[in-house]
DNA sequence: TGTTGATTGACAGTATACTTACAATATGGC
DNA sequence: GCCATATTGTAAGTATACTGTCAATCAACA
């Protein structure tokens, strides 16, 4: 909102919600890539080996829909955790469209044992918070992107995507 | 954090605030692109426009540091705008390295018709919650951002980068 | 004065994040 | 079985968001 005077000052930017997501969305990004630098990983790229692992056999298109994730862009996503050996693509019998995603050892490895280098960087990204804030900005936020999920271009469809897998490979 | 017996689950995505910070960000862009179609502008080109409109005149290096907005990824943005009429470049008499940027009265008029819009995109981005976790959650998010400032690649320097302005040209 | 070091804008490269379009393949209605 | 429709992966195009590097220029100092 302006104020009465409807003159046009940098607030209009500051206080905008879509500024401060934009400038956390930044924050956080470059917290998890300095933590995580001597795994060289992304964190799509970990969200990515995340659900593999949960769900092995997962194609392109429901792996998109597990960790809202545009489509198109996930196909380079994988192309390159592809190119660092930690996920291999395998053509499914059943449908010759579908390729299925599976973790190799090194990726299951590297998992492993980047979680703990995960958590500190999740929790450096709320770190400046008092506790009990931190916990009020979570819930707010779990509820925002929550009720928001249809707004996005890529809504989350963690259960649907997941309904007709594991009859394939 | 992970449960006691280390599993890893999806839970170790969804509710780390990395991954909430970066579902809300795509919420918060879809959701400015979608209401101002008409306009054809996007949130960092509506940021660039009201900085621009504020410092008259200001170079692309202080202008990333206002907007916090990395240099390089700025010359595109310069270029959109420039190539859509709504700034124009011009060299500094005082430093030939330097291009002042200007809106132009395309941009100016613009930057006022859009107003109205952008507020309701803001607005719209926040509407699920209840208004009193509106302001909760913006009042922990603005502290947020401000206390893991230096945390980002691109810190915003809103006053020192405007400090020797308003001498060239 | 002249040279060193900083600044500026431009460029190349990587990685999201989205759009639309397309060919290969699969599915459902007839 | 055949055909309209849908799905899948891929690709091209746009726009952030960052890393580096580079030449031109400027500023500060010996």
């Amino acid at each position: 909102m302006q104020n009465k005077n409807s003159a046009i000052t940098m607030d209009a930017v500051y206080t905008a919600p879509g500024y401060l997501f934009r400038r956390m969305q930044q924050i956080a990004v470059s917290i998890f890539i300095e933590e995580c630098r001597t795994f060289d990983l992304t964190p799509v790229q970990f969200a990515a080996l995340v659900a593999i692992h949960t769900h092995p056999g997962i194609d392109a298109t429901r792996l998109s829909a597990v960790i809202a994730f545009d489509r198109s862009t996930l196909g380079n996503v994988i192309e390159r955790l592809e190119t660092k050996h930690h996920i291999e693509r395998k053509p499914s019998r059943d449908d010759k469209r579908i390729k299925l995603l599976y973790l190799t050892k090194a990726g299951a490895a590297l998992l492993r044992d980047i979680m703990p280098t995960v958590d500190r960087a999740q929790a450096r990204m709320l770190q400046p918070l008092k506790p009990a804030d931190r916990k009020t900005l979570l819930a707010l936020l779990t509820q925002l992107v929550d009720l928001n999920n249809e707004a996005s271009r890529v809504p989350l469809r963690a259960e649907d995507a997941l309904e007709h897998l594991g009859k394939s490979g």
